[in-house]
DNA sequence: CTCCAGGTCCAGA
DNA sequence: TCTGGACATGGA
């Protein structure tokens, strides 16, 4: 199948560190998009798409009908930022399932992307069906034991509690999608093994609240860089300056930031 | 061996 | 409210 899309950028999109189950191989990308397997690529401008999947499907998880026009204003408009723009035309923030964006950045903190993958591998293999990230069930009914040897580390408790919790409370997801950026924020620092960071990576990737704007270690060190003379910054304070700056784009522009970041373009 | 990685939690000032 | 250390694991 080949899709028509306009500003986007497939491999920016997948590697720019909002998803982890996707895996390059000889210019495509395998992964799954809902409860199908895909292999992706992009060619010359057109998406194409292998697997059992509708294009409406696929056109949602990229959100191709959004339009980037109001970031690339944002872009545009900073001589800091042009460098990111410039070489991510395209990077789209994607709908992804909520569950799995929470549940891989609490196994995010404190720990390197390369591992983040290994261990989404790793429990995709052994709790997952046909090789996709498992269910908050599955992961709710594995020991804790069993966590630990995929690599969980100390994180396993957080992981296996907060499976059994949305296992127990399936609509509990509904009410955060639909709650105020704010609110929802609270209500999802309360999980275990989450705190301001990850709330707002869960925010931002699983239920597409735009203006959330995740401080890790690289936007903490760019944005110090960027925008405050290499000062010393509190975490809050960056946080308001995104949001007073970009508004409720703000989750878009990190997202430029931190992979122009990590890539060292800006 | 030490340091670091898309942090969080807890205790103590 | 802010700061320092512990925390599993594996690669550099």
């Amino acid at each position: 199948m080949r899709i028509k899309t306009k500003d986007f950028n497939l491999e920016a999109t997948l590697e720019c560190g909002q998803v982890f189950g996707f895996r390059k191989v000889s210019e495509c990308f395998e992964g799954a998009i809902g409860g199908a397997s895909v292999r992706l690529a992009q060619p010359n401008g057109f998406l194409e798409v292998e697997g059992k999947i509708k294009s409406q499907e696929v056109s949602d998880y990229f959100d191709l009908g959004f339009d980037l026009t109001p970031v690339y204003t944002h872009l545009a408009a900073d001589e800091r930022l042009l460098p990111a723009m410039k070489k991510f035309k395209g990077l789209r923030l994607i709908q992804q399932d909520p569950w799995e964006a929470l549940a891989c950045f609490i196994i995010s903190s404190n720990n390197n992307v390369k591992r983040i993958m290994g261990i989404w591998s790793n429990l995709s293999k052994r709790l997952g069906e046909e090789g996709r990230f498992p269910k908050a069930a599955a992961i709710a009914h594995a020991h804790e034991r069993t966590l630990r040897e995929l690599g969980l580390g100390y994180r396993a408790p957080f992981l296996s509690r907060t499976a059994q919790f949305i296992s127990t409370n399936p609509k509990y997801f509904d009410a955060i999608r639909e709650a105020p950026y704010e609110e929802a924020r609270a209500r999802v620092i309360a999980f275990p093994g989450i705190g301001p960071k990850v709330a707002d990576c869960a925010l931002l990737y699983g239920f597409h609240k735009l203006e959330a704007f995740p401080v890790d270690v690289w936007i903490h060190r760019v944005m110090r860089k960027l925008y405050f003379n290499n000062r010393k910054v509190s975490e809050e304070r960056i946080r308001s300056f995104a949001k007073k700056r970009w508004g409720g784009l703000a989750g878009y522009v990190q997202q430029y930031l931190f992979h122009g970041a990590r890539l060292g373009v800006i």
